[in-house]
RNA sequence: GGGCCUGUAGCUCAGUUGGUUAGAGCACACGCUUGAUAAGCGUGGGGUCACUGGUUCAAGUCCAGUCUGGCCCA
């Protein structure tokens, strides 16, 4: 190629800007790719999926792993409520598992993904009932199968669609027939080590939704009770402590209840809290009353009653009260006063009224002194015969609260009534309050299984590490399991009973029942008849079948044996459950009982929660309120707006040790990080448009070491197997917000803002063969290779495009692995004399700057500078003066160096001519270019590198 | 009401075992560049480290209390 004629003097300006490219431009190396700047996500993201689906990449990883015997790390799914579409709060637990998933497998390890729903419970079948009533139960049941169906598949497209790899062909359902054989098995292994029997026993009712509640179905709301103040006239036995007046004193009690009074058996003291005998006045209507309340209280009940203290008597201390007996305000029935620990001085009158049928410390006291249970509510809320209040009976409870009143009013007994609010359990699929109520169900016994289970706590890793103590402390204090639930839509609860009504718990027989549904499907349990499964069973006539489904926490508590032990990919106990903090209480709790139970220990090793999805202010973000805020909560809305891959930056780039916020305007916070890790893939790219690694890297092909590296370019090196090994260390601890800005901050300033911007003068203007610019790209070529990998599993898309584009690479970037951190590259004494050559560039661009402030020059190679160095530094004094490195460095025409009190730097245009070929002020040879531009063209000409 | 957690620039977050003038990204302002150009570079403003008290030569960091918000439990 001939050399362009020079039109311009050596020593002119730039070309004008009426002229339109310098006749130099065509023998630059400019940035060349087609890897585009602009992303286009939403239209490019979804094409990917599809070819990463038709190369079946999901199992082409496992089989990779497979073959090199890769050690397993296995993270178990918890499969979500097949009853919605995904909002972020799912969506984020299901990137933050594809974060570990990818980056374990990228690590070495052989990491499948097995995906799961949760399909059973009242969620689904409450939907289904309103939009039909009265079905029979088979009918339900196939409509709530087909719900449930329509929305794994709702779901699973979008857990696709986010980029999350697994096994979403096969993935495991609670209401697959061999799913549902094992939770039965589960349930045998409970029977034959005797944890599960039936009892009556006060549960949490929904009268909206006619069945007990579990714990985690109940949510606590606030709402207006009247709080009633009712005296128990003494009718014998009146404690001798406190005077022969206490015989016509009456003790009053407290409650927001008024309609558990009919179920009223007792009255329960604390033995130690002190009580008086006090004469009292109302103010209003001139009576007076004898009562007995506990001392600290005194005051309150003045204030909550207008009732006025006159004149105490008498004290004495609960115990005293024991064998006291009173009258039931408008029953003919006594109730006597026992201790109970569990009285408190916070509220009331320091003596609780015990309805043992509604409620649990009431049932547990009740039982301890022989009170008897009543229980005299149906399953609508509604008052039963039993109540003794014929004119109550078919009332619902919270209407015959008034009438109570009334009926208290008029005997004489109400001494006091308020408005209460408070908050209090609703239940959470029909919003109603809950109420207590006995009713007979199944329980699991939980004190066979708790030592255990506080063993296996004790040995689990919990992250954060505060989780240990918070499901410790529930675990001890947590009751028998009730797990009857009256229901249809569920696994059926595999109890019989004998003719005269007697449950029938026998191991041989639920295994039996698990075969069946095995091969049959669980609607053959409401399909058949009680004779003809008695039939088929073997079981004597007149045996009826259980018409309760097992509590939904069983379904999915068992997925360590429906899934982990019977999946050829998997076992148990697996590496990692990953899910958010209300689990606790949930599925880590459920799943550990029932692990124990069947395995006799955890059916984890580790397990981590985040919090919740909250609002940019830390509100709670519910999905209602943030929809009639205008708020979209949707994943969809995301994904198809910004891109799965800004979705999931977002989700690297929160803590979620804690409540997490979010808000669109977070999204569009991270859109400008996504923008700059993309454009530095694209300038590595560009600049690696005439790279071959097999003859081009300096390092493989021994044209340089390590250590005769350019100075900038051993920094870089060192610079990348830091963050390298940083990185590898956050995805290890699962810091995905550290890979997060670790890799920000590296693109943006020692990347874009430093090394590119320093050596794209090499790599444009040096001749394609140079040792200079080799060794550019060189490191170009590692930072590209290390990025795209370090960035794979959080940027899936964009890091597999970027990959994709590269002339060196093949297969896809989630088959490979991760970069290794060389420390033989991670060079002390340059990261060192790097630090202070940072120090002296803020001192440089500072002098520049107030010097294009002035106008004295407009750019930054145009200035020539002066450094005072403060104190004698050999090293750093040899680097400034290598003219070479310090105009590369510094993007500068020219520096000198002195000595003095402190670091300072002075900027003065350049005297140097001006490179028309380069744009950069040197020395210029005849040619009018300057050294290295004139050896450029000349082995651009001759085809042969200069150096 | 109880347990656990949380509070650092307008926003998202760093801040080692107490030790110089509390850092980064986003946003904002000003400037340069038109050979990364719907990009890139430079400079700059912006903080009573929730509040109060304490320990200490020294506190964002340790202690106590108050407040805020979250999860769980009643």
């Amino acid at each position: 190629m001939p050399r362009p004629p020079h039109a311009q003097p050596p020593y002119a300006s730039p070309p004008p800007m009426s002229e339109k490219q310098s006749p130099y431009k065509d023998t630059l190396l400019l940035p060349q790719t087609a890897f585009p700047m602009r992303a286009n996500l939403t239209g490019n993201e979804p094409l990917r999926l599809e070819s990463w689906e038709r190369d079946d990449l999901y199992h082409r990883i496992q089989e990779k792993r497979r073959s090199e015997n890769a050690p397993p790390f296995i993270l178990h799914d918890g499969p979500p409520f097949a009853n919605g579409d995904v909002h972020m709060g799912t969506a984020l637990n299901k990137i933050l598992k594809d974060f570990v998933v990818k980056s374990r497998s990228m690590a070495g390890f052989r990491a499948p993904f097995i995906p799961g729903w949760d399909c059973h419970g009242l969620p689904i079948e409450f939907k289904v009932a309103q939009q039909a009533r009265d079905l029979e139960p088979v009918e339900i049941r196939q409509r709530c199968t087909d719900f449930a169906a329509k929305f794994i598949d709702v779901q699973r497209a979008s857990f696709r669609r986010l980029g999350v790899l697994g096994d979403w062909e096969k993935p495991y359902l609670t209401m697959d027939p061999a799913y549902e054989a094992n939770v039965i098995r589960v349930f045998a292994k409970l029977v034959a080590h005797g944890c599960v029997y039936q009892s009556e026993k006060p549960v949490q009712w929904s009268y909206g939704a006619h069945t007990a509640l579990a714990e985690a179905e109940v949510e606590y709301r606030e709402k207006t009770s009247p709080a009633i103040f009712v005296a128990f006239a003494i009718e014998r036995g009146a404690p001798a402590a406190l005077g022969e007046h206490a015989a016509q004193a009456a003790i009053p009690i407290w409650t927001t209840t008024p309609w558990t009074l009919p179920a009223n058996l007792g009255l329960a003291v604390h033995p130690e809290i002190v009580y008086q005998l006090t004469r009292f006045q109302h103010p209003d209507t001139d009576t007076t009353q004898l009562l007995i309340l506990a001392r600290d209280l005194v005051a309150k009940f003045t204030e909550s009653t207008g009732w006025t203290p006159r004149e105490t008597l008498a004290e004495c201390p609960g115990a005293d009260l024991a064998s006291t007996h009173t009258r039931h305000p408008f029953i003919n029935r006594t109730s006597p006063v026992i201790t109970a620990r569990f009285v408190t001085t916070e509220d009331g009158t320091g003596i609780v009224h015990i309805a043992p049928g509604h409620g649990a410390d009431d049932y547990v006291a009740g039982r301890e002194h022989n009170l008897g249970l009543l229980s005299p509510v149906d399953d609508d809320g509604r008052f039963t015969e039993e109540c003794g209040l014929p004119d109550l009976v078919g009332t619902h409870v919270f209407d015959a609260n008034p009438k109570i009143i009334d009926l208290l009013r008029e005997n004489g007994t109400l001494l006091g009534h308020q408005e209460y609010t408070h908050s209090y359990p609703h239940c959470w699929r029909s919003k109603t309050p809950v109420i207590f109520r006995a009713v007979e169900q199944f329980f699991i016994s939980l004190d066979t299984l708790r030592n255990q289970a506080l063993e296996a706590i004790a040995h689990t890793t919990w992250l954060p590490a505060w989780g240990k103590n918070r499901i410790h402390d529930t675990v001890e204090a947590r009751p028998d399991w009730c797990i009857s639930r009256q229901r249809t839509w569920g696994v059926p609860l595999p109890v019989f009973f004998t003719p005269d009504g007697a449950p029938i718990l026998d191991e041989s027989l639920v295994l039996k029942v698990a075969d069946l549904i095995e091969k049959e499907g669980s609607n053959i349990w409401f399909a058949s008849s009680d004779a003809e499964l008695a039939t088929r069973l073997g079981l004597p006539e007149g045996t009826r079948k259980g018409r309760d489904t097992l509590d939904v926490w069983i379904d999915s508590g068992c997925s360590h044996a429906a899934v982990l032990d019977s999946h050829p990919d998997l076992h148990a106990p697996c590496d990692l459950y990953l899910e958010a903090t209300d689990q606790h209480r949930g599925w880590f709790q459920s799943s550990l009982m029932l692990s124990i139970a069947q395995r006799g220990g955890p059916p984890y090793k580790t397990v981590m929660t985040h919090g919740f999805v909250v609002d940019q202010d830390r509100r709670k973000l519910s999905k209602s309120e943030a929809e009639k805020a205008g708020k979209p909560i949707d994943a969809a809305h995301f994904y198809n707006k910004y891109g799965a891959d800004i979705v999931r930056l977002w989700a690297s780039s929160i803590d979620w040790q804690r409540e997490v916020p979010f808000g669109e305007d977070l999204f569009k916070q991270v859109t400008e990080p996504y923008r700059r890790l993309r454009n530095t893939l694209r300038i590595l790219l560009g600049n690696l448009h005439d790279f071959t690694p097999d003859s081009d890297h300096v390092l493989h092909n021994n044209r340089l070491t390590p250590d005769s590296l350019p100075p900038l370019d051993k920094w870089m090196l060192s610079r990348l197997h830091q963050v390298t090994r940083e990185c590898r260390a956050a995805y290890d601890s699962y810091d995905f917000r550290r890979v997060f800005t670790t890799l920000n901050q590296f693109c943006a300033t020692d990347l874009s803002a430093i090394y590119i911007d320093a050596t794209k003068d090499c790599l444009y203007c040096d001749a394609a063969d140079s040792s200079r610019r080799r060794a550019a790209q060189t490191v170009i070529h590692d930072a590209f290779s290390t990025l795209t990998r370090l960035l794979a599993p959080i940027l899936a898309f964009t890091a597999d495009e970027a990959w994709e584009h590269a002339p060196f690479t093949s297969g896809c970037v989630h088959e490979q692995d991760f970069p290794e951190p060389d420390l033989a590259f991670a060079n002390p004494a340059t990261l060192n004399l790097f630090r202070r050559l940072f120090k002296v560039r803020d001192a440089v661009q500072t002098a520049i700057e107030s010097q294009i402030q002035e106008k004295s020059f407009s750019r930054n190679n145009e200035a020539a500078v002066e450094v005072t160095l403060p104190q004698p530094d050999e090293d750093l004094a040899a680097i400034l003066n290598d003219r070479a490195f310090a105009t590369e460095f510094f993007i500068i025409a020219e520096m000198r160096t002195t000595t003095g009190n402190s670091l300072a730097a002075t900027a003065t245009k350049t005297t140097l001519p001006l490179c028309p070929r380069c744009r950069a002020f040197h020395p210029l040879l005849e040619s009018g270019l300057c050294l290295r531009c004139d050896e450029a063209i000349a082995a651009q000409a001759t085809g042969k590198s200069p150096a």
